[in-house]
RNA sequence: UCGCUUCGUGCAAG
C-alpha cells in the first residue's frame, strides 16, 4: 500500500489526475489515511475543486493535513469564505494551518487580516516569518516588510527572495539588487526576481545583460519574463521570434504570447494562438473573452464564459466589465448579484459601471454597501 | 510516504 501510495502522489503532481484516480480505485480498502490525503492533494494541485470536496465529505478520518490542502485549495480559488470556514472547523490546528490561513487572507488581498493571524497563532516557523513577509511584499507596504525582515530570527534563501521581491514591487530596483548581491547562494528564483524588475519596469538593456549574460541557466520562468517585456512597447514581431526559438513552451508561455495580443489588441493573433495552444486553463479562457470585448464580440464572450468548465472569480470579473462597458448595465448588475463570490475588483467593476452608464445614484447605494472598504 | 512560505501568464480605474 505504501508504494502504490506514492504512486498516486506521483500521477498527482505530475498532473496525472485519472492515473491517480486509478491506483486510488485500485486500492480499494485496503486504502489508508496516506491514499485519501494523496488523492485529496491530487484533486487541490491541479485545480480539481469540486472532485476535492466530494473526496474531502466521504474520507473516514481528516486530520490536519487534509483540513489544510482544502483550505489552501479553497483560497488559491477565490473562496476566501470557504477557507475562513474550513479553518475555524478544523479540530486540530496546527502551524501549517496556521501558516496557510495568513497566506490564504495575503493571495486574497487581505494584508491586515494575515498580520492578525500572525499575531494569533501560538508560534511562528521561518514559514510564518516569510509568509508575513510576503503579504507586504505583495501588498506593496514596503516599510512593514523591511521591518519584518529585520526581526527574522533566522533569515533563509527564501526571506531573501522576498524582500528582494517587495524591493522589486515597489520600483527600487537598486535596493533589489543589493539585496540579490549579498545573497551567496542564489537560486534561479532570485535570479528571476531580480529579472522581473528589469522586465516590468522596462529596463530593457539591464533585462537582456542580465538574461544573456549573467544567469547560469535558463528556464520557463526567465523565458516568460523576457517574453512579457515586449507587451507593454508593443513589439509583437519581436515577442513571436523569441517565443518560436523558446526549446520548452508550457501554458504559461502560450497565455503570456496570448497575453502580448490581448493588450496591443490583436484580436486575429490572439484568436490564432488560442486555437493553436495544445490546452487551455483559466487564464487563457479569460484572454480570449477579453480579447472578443475589446473587439466588440460581446456574444462570443459570453459563450466563453457560459461554457467555463470552472468557476473562475477573475474571468467572472472580466465577463462584468465587460457587460459593463458595452453599456448592458442590467447583464452586468445580473451577474454581480449571481456571483459566487465577490472581491474589491467586482464590486469595482459594478460600481464604474453603474457610474460610466449615468446610474449615479446605484453606484453611490453600492459604495455604501461595499464590505470591507478602503 | 502527505499539507503551509519566495519567481513567470488573465479582470475595473489610474
Amino acid at each position: 500500500v505504501v508504494s502504490l501510495n506514492k504512486q498516486i502522489q506521483s500521477y498527482g503532481r505530475r498532473g496525472l489526475v485519472r492515473e491517480a484516480k486509478r491506483v486510488f480505485d485500485a486500492i480499494g480498502s485496503l486504502r489508508d489515511g496516506f491514499s485519501w490525503n494523496f488523492m485529496l492533494i491530487a484533486y487541490t494541485r491541479n485545480g480539481y475543486l469540486r472532485d476535492a470536496e466530494d473526496l474531502f465529505e466521504k474520507m473516514p478520518r481528516r486530520n490536519a493535513v487534509a483540513w489544510t490542502a482544502m483550505l489552501v485549495a479553497y483560497a488559491a480559488s477565490g473562496h476566501l469564505d470557504d477557507a475562513e470556514r474550513i479553518f475555524s472547523e478544523a479540530p486540530v490546528k496546527d502551524i501549517p494551518c496556521w501558516n496557510a490561513m495568513l497566506s490564504a487572507y495575503s493571495r486574497n488581498g487581505r494584508v491586515d487580516q494575515s498580520r492578525q493571524v500572525f499575531d494569533l497563532m501560538p508560534q511562528h516557523s521561518i514559514l510564518s516569518w516569510n509568509a508575513i513577509l510576503s503579504a507586504y511584499a505583495r501588498a506593496g507596504h514596503l516599510e512593514s516588510a523591511k521591518h519584518i525582515f529585520d526581526k527574522v530570527p533566522d533569515p533563509d534563501l527564501v526571506s531573501c527572495n522576498t524582500i528582494m521581491s517587495a524591493y522589486v514591487n515597489a520600483g527600487m530596483l537598486r535596493d533589489a539588487k543589493n539585496i540579490f548581491d549579498g545573497v551567496a547562494m542564489r537560486d534561479m528564483v532570485s535570479w528571476a526576481t531580480l529579472l522581473s524588475g528589469y522586465t516590468q519596469h522596462e529596463h530593457v538593456c539591464q533585462a537582456r545583460e542580465v538574461f544573456f549574460s549573467e544567469m547560469p541557466e535558463w528556464d520557463l520562468v526567465s523565458w516568460s519574463l523576457l517574453l512579457l517585456m515586449h507587451s507593454g512597447s508593443g513589439k509583437i514581431a519581436d515577442a513571436k521570434h523569441l517565443f518560436d526559438n523558446f526549446p520548452q513552451r508550457d501554458l504559461v508561455v502560450w497565455n503570456s504570447l496570448l497575453t502580448i495580443y490581448t493588450q496591443n489588441a490583436h484580436f486575429e493573433l490572439a484568436k490564432l494562438t488560442y486555437q493553436r495552444m495544445p490546452e487551455h486553463d483559466s487564464v487563457s479562457l479569460t484572454l480570449m473573452l477579453t480579447s472578443h470585448l475589446e473587439a466588440g464580440n460581446v456574444h462570443e464572450a459570453e459563450n466563453i464564459f457560459v461554457n467555463m468548465p470552472w468557476r473562475d472569480l477573475v474571468c467572472l470579473n472580466a465577463m462584468l466589465s465587460g457587460y459593463a462597458q458595452a453599456g448592458h448595465v442590467e447583464k452586468a448588475k445580473c451577474l454581480f448579484d449571481s456571483a459566487f463570490a465577490k472581491n474589491v475588483m467586482t464590486w469595482t467593476g459594478m460600481m464604474s459601471g453603474y457610474a460610466q452608464n449615468g446610474y449615479l445614484t446605484e453606484a453611490k447605494l453600492l459604495f455604501d454597501d461595499m464590505p470591507q472598504r478602503n
